[in-house]
DNA sequence: GAGGTAATGTTATCTTATAGCAAATATGCC
DNA sequence: GGCATATTTGCTATAAGATAACATTACCTC
């Protein structure tokens, strides 16, 4: 017997908490967290890295389950506005949110070797960023900050290679 | 008059000087601002809001030249890489940057209402980003913030969109 | 179970961006 | 100047990301 054929690099259980506690948000505001939408989520956190709209899409056939693009669109829109994934618009690509009960823009340092994603949500740079537009009398909809740089993980790699 | 000592809403006046600058520049690196290269950057300028490439590309059209999306992504790239234009990502759109003689991610104001955007620049910002992403043990390479909000204009109201 | 609304299926199309190779042009050298 | 080289541009095709428009299905309420 194989033991489990699922090769998931992100904890199950950060998977699992990511959609208990969507279930919960969703019935608190009234809004339908479907399957569809409920899988996608869960593709969405079951994998390390953030995914593209179409790399969900092959995993949603792999499924069994039909679908064209607006089928992953829809369901990626719904799980924005409801504020329980970002999209870093630098990659093109969608990422959990980490604190889908506050309503906020994204700070993500994204590592250019390893591709993994960091949330930030530093309310000093919101807070400073926010008063910086308001002096230049800016009126703040959504911030967006995305870090390109290397995370510790690569850092090290790099280091180890050289020295 | 421009509303900030730094804005991408530009006069004949900040295009010429742009490319002044740009001239300077290339030649102090010893890269070559050509022909076509110069006009991309003529056009970006000239244009009040930022521009996308197919934009860009019907530009170069009007003007005679050949041209398919290939001359105009190989002009962006180089611009980019010498730091006279900027990229933003979530509108993919293409702006003028207001300072090219100093290398930097951009910090961007842009109105969701009139499309315009002006480049925030803030030392103070940057800084703090730095910051809590080396707290973080995270190497920055570039930082990228756009801020989607209301100019001050649009606030005021919809006149400016009448006239 | 009839009727209305929300969600999904489906097809086609649009926008943005790049790959790959050929032709032209600039640069350096003699 | 004439030639070799590298860079730049022209050009075709296509990949990748996203949406429009309409048909169908599921869900809820009465």
């Amino acid at each position: 017997m194989t033991p489990s054929p699922i090769s998931i690099d992100s904890s199950p259980s950060d998977t699992g908490q990511a959609l208990a506690q969507a279930e919960t948000l969703c019935q608190e505001r009234g809004v339908r967290l479907t399957d569809l939408r409920r899988r996608v989520l869960e593709i969405i956190w079951s994998h390390s890295k953030p995914m593209g709209a179409y790399a969900i899409l092959d995993v949603l056939r792999d499924d069994g389950r039909q679908g064209a693009p607006p089928t992953v669109y829809r369901a990626l829109d719904f799980l924005l506005e409801q504020g329980l994934i970002h999209r870093l618009a630098s990659l093109n690509v969608y990422a959990g949110c980490c604190q889908p009960d506050s309503r906020h823009g994204g700070q993500f340092l994204i590592c250019r070797d390893c591709g993994q994603v960091n949330e930030m949500n530093s309310p000093a740079v919101e807070n400073l960023l926010g008063a910086e537009a308001a002096a230049r009398r800016f009126e703040v909809l959504t911030q967006m900050v995305e870090v390109l740089g290397r995370c510790p993980d690569c850092q090290r790699g790099t280091l180890s290679d050289v020295g």
